[in-house]
RNA sequence: CGCGGGGUGGAGCAGUGGUAGCUCGUCGGGCUCAUAACCCGAAGGUCGUUGGUUCAAAUCCAACCCCCGCAACCA
């Protein structure tokens, strides 16, 4: 049986942070635990290299735009490595294999009329700088209540994709087919969208000049949708790849929810277009959300972090984590505390030191050889039922793409273990030589428990059976998955060995001494973002680490310098403008006359802050609507980063002083 | 009225009509094999507010308040 799973490609426009890597690890533990069932599991992940964005970035950083991918799509390589990611493949979008298959998508979709060419048609306000549909027009004019001129209407070439036309099949297999969408709550929220309507799709451009060229109009090039999506196939050899044939269609695309929508609508009718089958699902996970609630904060969040992580807590710790705390379907939490918290609680004192003592026990009362069970009590009896009962809950969870769940089960047996210990008080037992074979059960029975969490664990914690292995005197051949729940497993007479523990417990308070203001609070708990999502994805933080400068810019005369007529203002009154998050309203006194400005510095400035201070603006540039009210010029601000500070003046130089 | 998610003991979350549960934390007890770990027990909640439906509401309906994400806004 073959196992076809994918995540989308990543938007390489920054380095990878630990919040990017859920959903690779989650796809990760459900390829290894397919593979530990026997499936023929063909794991994909990549990049996706052709956005507009990534080319604008290389060109201001001066850098050719492939050595600057190359440069990040590296930092994402290592990264899955350092977290024992097991993709079997890495498609890049510029990669020519990939090139080959969308263009000869495209032409085919344009040879049978479900893409064709027309005008991209806006009606374009100057004064307001805003495109408007025909439909939100008012009489003509500009719907904006401030403005009301007539708008001009502006063309551009582009190919769309007939979605409208596929509308209905599409709804029909969603309705058809329960576990297409999942989970159910996006379901539900697809059928609404495409209920509503779908229009035909853009998907070329001709203000790039990066990517991949439509092949019969070069002109154009093909924009995100078209592109991105199709990586699921073209990594495969479609049309007539030997994994093509053998792994399509994809048993699941795994995604964060932001871009669920473009898989639901978009990827299908594609597919639907092309008559090729549709994959079986498409499931999207929550995000993993800030302590405050989601706010993510822009600054730090480099690549530094993600590795410093891993290097502090071991890949099988952030692995865990990243999988235990994100609860199928919804979001979660993620800061520094809450790991270590997990950690210590999870790993270190239930399963590690659950490890530790009963090694200790067989080290310590057996001299480490492996006793023969000879004395069975319903105990051992409850033990074996119930690792039954977590193989099946766990299998049961997996298949629902819920690793969490699955972790919480295979911790109610950890419980159960460790409870076990208490209720056999194996101390007691071994001062007395009349409880020798219930000893003997007994520490068995500890080292059957410790090899079956081996088995449970591995697909969510690759690295620890091996330690497991090592300490048992073991190897490979313990792990199979049946064996979970088949017991007297272990050879014996086999020594074991104590060793150190597997999991130390953290002391928070050392290492943040140790690390100094180095924690991680700052990270951006930013979800996955991916890319398959252009829109979407460009809005995301461009992390840009807060060292990197912008480079200068070239050199120019005074007399261009000279034409900025930069001057003093004093601030009379200021207030945030409604409905918006960065935007404030200044009135400002400059050489007797009062300007209305707007500068986006609400987040930086509360509007009494700036009351009868003297700040720098711009005073000869031209006006400006933004948000319906006239901008006069445009305030000084140094920023880097998240911070921003605006220009203001300690003397005594009165509003409409010159500045130079 | 732009779209969407959410408000449950100190923290994080389950729970869609019938005695309010889980993890962590707190307190008390037990144990001593173990990584100040483990096991047992307890305290702690007007389930955002108000009103309604119902024999019965965290759960259904209505209105409202608050938080968050997206979008918009950074000249």
């Amino acid at each position: 049986m073959k196992y076809y799973i994918t995540t989308p490609i990543f938007y390489p426009n920054s380095s990878p942070h630990i919040g990017t890597a859920y959903t690779t690890v989650a796809a990760d533990a459900l390829a290894r635990y397919q593979r530990l069932r026997g499936k023929d599991v063909y794991f994909l992940t990549g990049t996706d290299e052709n956005a507009q964005k990534i080319l604008r970035t290389a060109e201001a950083l001066n850098v050719d735009p492939h050595v600057y991918v190359d440069g990040i799509v590296e930092r994402f390589q290592a990264l899955w490595q350092q977290l024992d990611i097991t993709n079997d493949d890495f498609i890049r979008t510029t990669e020519e294999r990939h090139h080959v298959v969308v263009r000869e998508i495209f032409t085919r979709l344009y040879e049978q009329g479900d893409i064709y060419k027309a005008e991209y048609q806006g009606w374009y306000c100057t004064p307001c700088e805003t495109f408007w549909t025909e439909s939100k027009l008012v009489d003509g004019k500009c719907p904006n209540p401030d403005c009301g001129r007539e708008p001009e209407l502006l063309k551009e070439e582009s190919y769309f994709f007939r979605l409208s036309k596929y509308q209905d099949l599409l709804l029909r297999h969603i309705q058809e087919n329960p576990g297409f969408i999942q989970p159910a709550s996006r379901r539900n929220e697809m059928i609404r969208f495409i209920e509503n309507g779908l229009e035909d799709l853009s998907v070329s451009r001709t203000t790039l000049k990066w990517g991949i060229q439509v092949p019969f109009d070069p002109r154009h090039y093909v924009y995100v949708w078209l592109d991105a999506l199709i990586n699921y196939i073209s990594a495969l050899g479609y049309p007539d790849g030997e994994k093509y044939k053998k792994y399509w269609p994809a048993d699941v695309h795994l995604m964060g929810k932001d871009i669920v929508r473009f898989h639901s609508v978009i990827w299908p009718i594609i597919l639907l277009a092309l008559d090729i089958p549709l994959p079986k699902v498409i499931y999207g996970h929550g995000w993993f959300l800030s302590r405050e609630g989601g706010k993510i904060s822009k600054s730090r969040g480099n690549v530094q972090d993600s590795f410093e992580l891993i290097r502090r807590y071991g890949s099988d710790a952030i692995r865990y984590f990243l999988l235990r705390e994100l609860a199928a379907g919804s979001d979660g939490i993620y800061s520094e505390d809450n790991l270590v918290e997990r950690f210590n609680s999870d790993l270190a004192n239930d399963l590690g030191n659950f490890i530790s003592r009963t090694l200790a026990m067989i080290v310590k009362y057996r001299q480490g050889v492996l006793p023969r069970p000879v004395q069975d009590s319903p105990l051992e009896q409850e033990i074996r039922a119930l690792s039954i009962q977590v193989k099946e809950n766990v299998q049961e969870r997996m298949e629902s793409y819920d690793p969490a769940g699955a972790l919480e089960q295979i911790w109610r047996f950890v419980a159960r273990c460790n409870k076990y210990v208490d209720e056999t008080e194996p101390w007691n037992l071994a001062k007395d030589q009349n409880s020798a074979g219930r000893l003997d059960t007994v520490l068995y029975t500890f080292a059957e428990c410790i090899r079956i969490l081996g088995i449970f664990c591995a697909s969510f914690m690759p690295g620890l059976p091996p330690k497991l292995w090592s300490l048992l005197n073991c190897g490979p051949e313990l792990l199979r998955w049946e064996d979970s729940s088949n017991w007297n497993i272990l050879s014996v007479g086999t020594t074991v060995h104590k060793g150190q523990p597997i999991f130390p417990r953290i002391d928070i308070t050392k290492l943040t001494e140790q690390e100094g203001e180095n924690k991680m609070e700052n990270l951006p708990a930013d979800h996955a973002a991916p890319t398959v999502e252009t829109e979407a994805a460009a809005a995301q933080p461009v992390e840009t680490a807060a060292e990197v400068f912008e480079p200068f810019k070239e050199e120019i005369e005074i007399e261009d310098f000279a034409k900025l007529d930069l001057r003093v203002a004093k601030v009379l009154h200021a207030e945030k403008v409604a409905k918006t998050d960065k935007l404030l309203k200044l009135e400002v006194e400059i050489a007797g006359e009062t300007r209305t400005i707007v500068a986006g510095i609400a987040q930086h400035y509360a509007p009494e802050d700036l009351l009868n201070r003297r700040i720098v603006i711009v005073a000869n540039l031209k006006p400006v609507k933004l948000r319906g009210i006239v901008s006069h010029g445009m305030i000084l601000a140094a920023s880097h980063g998240d911070k921003l500070e605006a220009l203001t003046l300690d003397k005594d130089i009165p509003g409409g002083a010159r500045v130079k």
